[in-house]
Formats: C-alpha cells, sequence, structure tokens
DNA sequence: CGGTCATTCATTAGTGAATGACCGGTGCCCTAAT
C-alpha cells in the first residue's frame, strides 16, 4: 500500500503534514491510537485515509452536531457518499432507512449521548466496525465528568462492536487528560503520538486594570489601533453582547456569539466572521470548536478561562497561517470571582447527591422540580452505578480539589513573573525548546509587528438592517 | 466578585434607599405542552 499515491489520488497533496504518516501507518497496522496534534495540522485525514484501505465502517464519535455536519459536508464534497451522521436532526422518516442500510455506510457520526442508547447500540451491534474515532478528545475530560458524563460511557459499547481499534485525536491534552482518555476508551496499550504543542507565531500578552472601566477603556483603544479578524472572549453572555455593542458604536464591524443563541442565528455570525464581513467577534467559549479560519490576528480574552486547557484552545484560533497573531489576557481586580464560581457551581452538592440516592437513577422528577440540577444528576446517575454514597461524594470532592487547581493554573497566568510560553508550555508536560524573538509579556514584544497587519479602516461596510437589529435586540 | 432583581421599610403616598438572594459557561437528548 503506498500511501503517498493514496494522499494525491484522494486529496491532491503531494505530502504528508508532520505526524500524519506516522499515526495512519499506525492505525493501519492494528494499533489503538491517541493522536496529539495541534490544530490545522490536517486530523481528519488521519481517519479519512485509513478508512479508504479497512474494510468495515468508521465509527467517530463527535462533540457537536454542527462539527458533524461540516464532516459529513466535507465528505460528501469529496465525493464520498456513504456518510451518516446520527443525531437527533434524523427526521423521522430518513431513520427506518438509515437503520436498515447501516451497514453500507463507510463514516458513520454519532454523539456520545446517542452512542450509548441501548437502541442505537442494538444497531450498532450488528454491522462491522474497524475503527472506532474519538474526535476532539479531550472532551472526555474536559466535558465528561461534570457536563456530559455520556462522554465517559463510550468504552461500554466496545465490547458490542467486538472491539474495534480505537484513534483519539485532540490539539490539546496534558498528561492527565491522555491518562483519562486512555481509561476511559479502555486502552491498555495505545501508541501515544505528541507532537510538540508550541505555535511559535502566537505572542502571550497579558494586561492588568485596577477596574472593569480601565479595562473596558482598554479594550477601545486596541480595536482602534489593530484591525481583526479577531475574537474576543467573554465570561458571560450578557458581556459578549455589552462588547459587541461597544464597538458597533465606534463603527467596528463585529457580532456577539454564545450558546443561549437560536441555531440559526450561530450559523449566520460564524458564516458572516469566515467570509470576513465581521472584523470582531464577541463571544462566550461556546465560539470556536471546528471553526477553521486561517488569518485570525487577536484572541483577546476580556475575563479569565476557565482552565488552561480552554485558553490554549481558544488561543489557538489565531495564527493558522502562520503569521504573527497576538494573544491578549486582560485581568482586572476582582475577575477571579466569576472565575471561581463558573469553575465551581456546576459540580453536585451534598444534597443534591442524596436526593439521587435516594430516588434512583430513574427519578428524573427530580430534574422537573428543580431539586437536581439537570448536569448534576448526570455526573450523579453515572457514579451511583458504579459506588456507594460515599464513594461518590469522595468522587465529587476530588473533583472539586481539580477543578480549584485548574482555577489556580489560570490565576498564576496573570501573577507569573516569568516566560509566560515557558509556564504554559510545561503546564503541558512538554518542554520549551527554543523562545521565537516574540515571546510574551515578560520577555517584552514588539507590537509593530502587529500594527503592520493592520490597515486604516477606510472601506467600513455600512450595517444591514438585520446587523443593525442584531446589535439593538437582546436576544 | 459584581450585576440584577425583589423585598422591605420609612411613613400620610408614591418613591427612594437599603438589604438580601441569586446567578453567571460549554451541549447532547426528543419531553411535554401549545
Amino acid at each position: 500500500m503506498n500511501l503517498d499515491e493514496l494522499l494525491y489520488s484522494t486529496y491532491g497533496f503531494s505530502s504528508f503534514r508532520p505526524g500524519q504518516r506516522e499515526i495512519i501507518e499506525r492505525v493501519l497496522a492494528g494499533e489503538d491510537v491517541i493522536a496529539l496534534l495541534p490544530t490545522g495540522m490536517g486530523k481528519s485525514i488521519c481517519y479519512q485515509l485509513p478508512a479508504k484501505v479497512l474494510p468495515d465502517s468508521v465509527l467517530i464519535v463527535s462533540p457537536l452536531l454542527s462539527l458533524m455536519q461540516d464532516q459529513v459536508a466535507q465528505l460528501k464534497k469529496m465525493g464520498e457518499k456513504s456518510v451518516v451522521a446520527i443525531n437527533s436532526f434524523l427526521k423521522p422518516e430518513d431513520k427506518e432507512k438509515i437503520w436498515s442500510k447501516l451497514h453500507s455506510y463507510k463514516f458513520i457520526f454519532i454523539s456520545p449521548e446517542m452512542l450509548v442508547q441501548p437502541f442505537v447500540k442494538q444497531k450498532l451491534q450488528q454491522i462491522r466496525i474497524s475503527l472506532l474515532v474519538a474526535d476532539e478528545a479531550h472532551c472526555i475530560s474536559q466535558w465528561g465528568f461534570d457536563f456530559r458524563p455520556d462522554y465517559l460511557r463510550i468504552s461500554e459499547i466496545l465490547p458490542s462492536l467486538r472491539f474495534p481499534q480505537v484513534l483519539a485525536l485532540t490539539a490539546t491534552a496534558t498528561d492527565k487528560v491522555t491518562e483519562e482518555i486512555k481509561e476511559y476508551l479502555a486502552l491498555e496499550e495505545p501508541y501515544v503520538y505528541c507532537h510538540p504543542m508550541d505555535r511559535k507565531n502566537i505572542v502571550y500578552d497579558t494586561k492588568k486594570f485596577e477596574d472593569g472601566r480601565e479595562k473596558i477603556g482598554f479594550l477601545k483603544d486596541f480595536v482602534l489601533k489593530f484591525n481583526g479578524p479577531g475574537i474576543i472572549y467573554a465570561g458571560t453572555r450578557k458581556k459578549s453582547q455589552e462588547l459587541s455593542l461597544l464597538l458597533t458604536e465606534l463603527g467596528i464591524s463585529s457580532a456577539f456569539y454564545h450558546g443561549g443563541m437560536e441555531h440559526q442565528d450561530r450559523v449566520f455570525v460564524q458564516q458572516q466572521f469566515q467570509n470576513g464581513e465581521l472584523q470582531w467577534i464577541c463571544s462566550t467559549n461556546a465560539f470556536g470548536m471546528g471553526v477553521h479560519i486561517p488569518n485570525i490576528r487577536h484572541v483577546i480574552h476580556f475575563q479569565l478561562p476557565t482552565s488552561i486547557e480552554g485558553y490554549v484552545q481558544e488561543v489557538g484560533r489565531a495564527g493558522r497561517d502562520g503569521k504573527p497573531a497576538l494573544a491578549t489576557l486582560l485581568y482586572a481586580q476582582g475577575d477571579e470571582g466569576l472565575l471561581e464560581s463558573l469553575v465551581m457551581d456546576d459540580l453536585p452538592t451534598q444534597h443534591e447527591i442524596e436526593e439521587v440516592f435516594r430516588h434512583g437513577a430513574g427519578a428524573t422528577h427530580l430534574i422537573d422540580q428543580g431539586i437536581v440540577r439537570e448536569t448534576a444528576f448526570r455526573v450523579v446517575s453515572y457514579w451511583i452505578t458504579k459506588l456507594p454514597l460515599e464513594g461518590v461524594v469522595r468522587q465529587i470532592e476530588q473533583l472539586r480539589i481539580g477543578k480549584r487547581h485548574q482555577a489556580a493554573k489560570i490565576k498564576e497566568l496573570i501573577s507569573r513573573q516569568q516566560c509566560l510560553r515557558k509556564y504554559i508550555v510545561e503546564s503541558f508536560d512538554q518542554q520549551l525548546s527554543e523562545k521565537p524573538k516574540n515571546c510574551c509579556i515578560l520577555d517584552g514584544i514588539d507590537y509593530s509587528n502587529f500594527e503592520a497587519f493592520s490597515q486604516p479602516q477606510e472601506k467600513r461596510l455600512p450595517l444591514e438592517w438585520q446587523d443593525r437589529l442584531r446589535v439593538i435586540l437582546p436576544i
């Protein structure tokens, strides 16, 4: 099998990017693989190419419905017809057809929640799966424990699929996250491919302020001085709207984006940004996964991110074209309060744990009656099958300690007196090989690098009425 | 932590100040009620 020929005939590329060949060869050799590959290094080829060779279907567990739709569209565009996404978007009339010809699909995309449904499990059991792919596998660790516990249950279906080999793909994982991926996918001796995560063209900057007003002032000056495209990450939905309004008042094109918006509005905003019609997007951490925009020059954190992993993911959306990009973290006194409550508040309380224990894992009325919150309920329901009450309490306590550690890591970003790049790279259990000339705030930043990209804003398109409305009306 | 909203109070009537409670982010799922 000549991989180069296959690559050329399928994609028209004449050579692999770093890591791809190695990962694909291991997959084709039948090994389980965990691949840590920085964003924009062509992760999807790592399962699409083996799929051409492997005899049976490839099952891809994907975290977002929109991501699935993108991948399906991309594959179809390449002429691959046997692709399907199994999720709640399926029309009832299509379902029957899809289940009956499931074996004929080469690529089957699915959410973890769907995957663990008994009915789905039973259907998948009847076909042959060559490879199970966990896309954005860091979600297992990042979301599984307190947000989407079904992420922890992927391995439950492996026996009924007769243990297909597994490929886990992600851009950002610490040793701890890699361990958790390994554990929750029940991988015994996976081959781990780890590409250096440092992105030399991203410069790390932090700015401290006495209060929120000073911070706003800085942001105003910033967006007047530097052009986008850029992402401004806010800590709350409301703040993302406020910031977008602020920019609009300055005559700078922008839109907000968060999980509380209608699906179609989110798609619309993302498309506008992708088409270069918006300079800035002001959003919560909902924005970014699966977004491929090469020329993002700035990522600004108006409020503290909730984890180092999240921070690196968000910052990593800048400078995919390899040109200089600036990551600016803004901090005003007191900002850590929001961070801490966001990180800690979702954990099940002692009371919630006891309630679920008293009524059992099927007692969804606890959610309807507002006694136990949805995610808290699901987290406890997950552990209830594995541990006694004290064990679950201890488990949640462990989570709390982990979360506290996570918050402390973030706070150190702003108080740190040494090289930020070094700090970030070492947080991912890697060593910094060399520092770029333009490195971080503590080593001095040459801002002229970024002004060079900034052209005077002559062509300012007037806003369409829809956008004006969008700015005026809070959603 | 900071903002927002509801309650309370002081009192001669509607309002303003003060206090306290609550909330804040990420997304699957096809439920139950329109």
